[in-house]
DNA sequence: AACATCTCCTGAAAGC
DNA sequence: TGCTTTCAGGAGATGT
């Protein structure tokens, strides 16, 4: 399920190929996943002879843009995948947008359970594409701070699994990579935000800073249905020390990995190394 | 404000 | 073996 260093890899590995390709042909095949789907036929006649002149990331969304006329933006949600062929392209099942190059070339969105969007919207409209006028401040930015974190953190009252996985609290984190980041501070996903000492909250920002980068490293998780730009599976599942591995040895101590819903979601952690509200005892370790 | 629950959707896995 | 049920989850909507 992409999340921010999937849709990262995405960027970096699709962006090459089609940077600077003119749209030649627009096929909708399922009009749900368009954004606004009643607008479809506009949004088809939108696209076509737009020359895509560059991208971005922002949170899980994906943009590019369209010279300085507007923005083509993906969110692929669970089971999306955005990927460039130079082969003859042949719609397979559940390849929902399928854009044409003039000279040659295809990008294909396919998503299975298409909860996946795509938005076109002109320069200066962006906000209405998806969550992006909501998104909170990106893990990754430098001058998103430990002080910044800190404060923001401060500020709320839920639990650290809800608020991380919160797009407007902060942007780009899934349920992989919080369980994760979690694991890696030592905490345990039901603490309250509150209840975090200094000390917790800063391994939290260290590790959270850590394990995105190294799953960029990584290019990504792969369980099932990610892939990248042209097509490839991730590494990173291979390095994951939680999640999905329920029933397993710690790591670290001999207890075996829990799994737990916590904000309705599938939590994997560690019950020895996470205890819930001690976040500081004294027997914090080096990761 | 925070949290639970439902919805969307398909296919894999589990249950019988 | 084969059919049926459950489950996975990002995010928005809705209810408490």
């Amino acid at each position: 399920m992409p999340e921010l260093p999937e849709v990262e890899t995405v960027l970096s590995s699709l962006l090459p190929k089609i940077k600077g390709k003119k749209i030649k042909t627009v096929r909708v095949r399922h009009k749900d996943v368009v954004g606004w789907p009643e607008t479809a036929i506009k949004f088809s006649q939108g696209l076509c002879g737009k020359k895509i002149s560059g991208g971005f990331r922002r949170g899980k969304l994906l943009l590019f843009t369209l010279d300085e006329e507007g923005k083509l933006i993906f969110h692929l949600r669970m089971t999306g995948r955005l990927y460039y062929s130079d082969k003859i392209y042949q719609p397979r099942k559940h390849a929902h947008l399928v854009l044409d190059f003039s000279g040659g070339g295809t990008l294909i969105f396919e998503d299975t359970r298409r909860f996946g969007r795509v938005y076109l919207v002109k320069t200066g409209e962006e906000k209405y594409a998806g969550n992006l006028e909501k998104l909170g401040p990106e893990p990754l930015d430098p001058e998103f701070d430990l002080k910044a974190f800190s404060q923001a953190l401060k500020q709320k009252k839920g639990r650290i699994k809800g608020l991380l996985l919160n797009q407007s609290f902060i942007a780009g984190l899934g349920n992989i990579y919080v369980d994760e980041i979690l694991f890696r501070s030592q905490i345990h996903p039901e603490t309250s935000a509150q209840n975090l000492e200094d000390r917790a909250i800063c391994r939290i920002y260290t590790s959270m800073k850590e394990i995105l980068n190294e799953a960029i490293a990584g290019r990504g998780t792969t369980f099932r249905d990610y892939r990248d730009g042209e097509g490839r599976a991730g590494d990173f599942q291979d390095l994951l020390k939680v999640y999905g591995r329920e029933g397993e040895k710690c790591p670290y101590c001999s207890d075996y990995i829990e799994r737990k819903k916590v904000a309705g979601r599938s939590s994997f952690f560690c019950p020895c190394c996470q205890k819930d509200d001690v976040n500081d005892s004294g027997s914090v370790r080096k990761r």
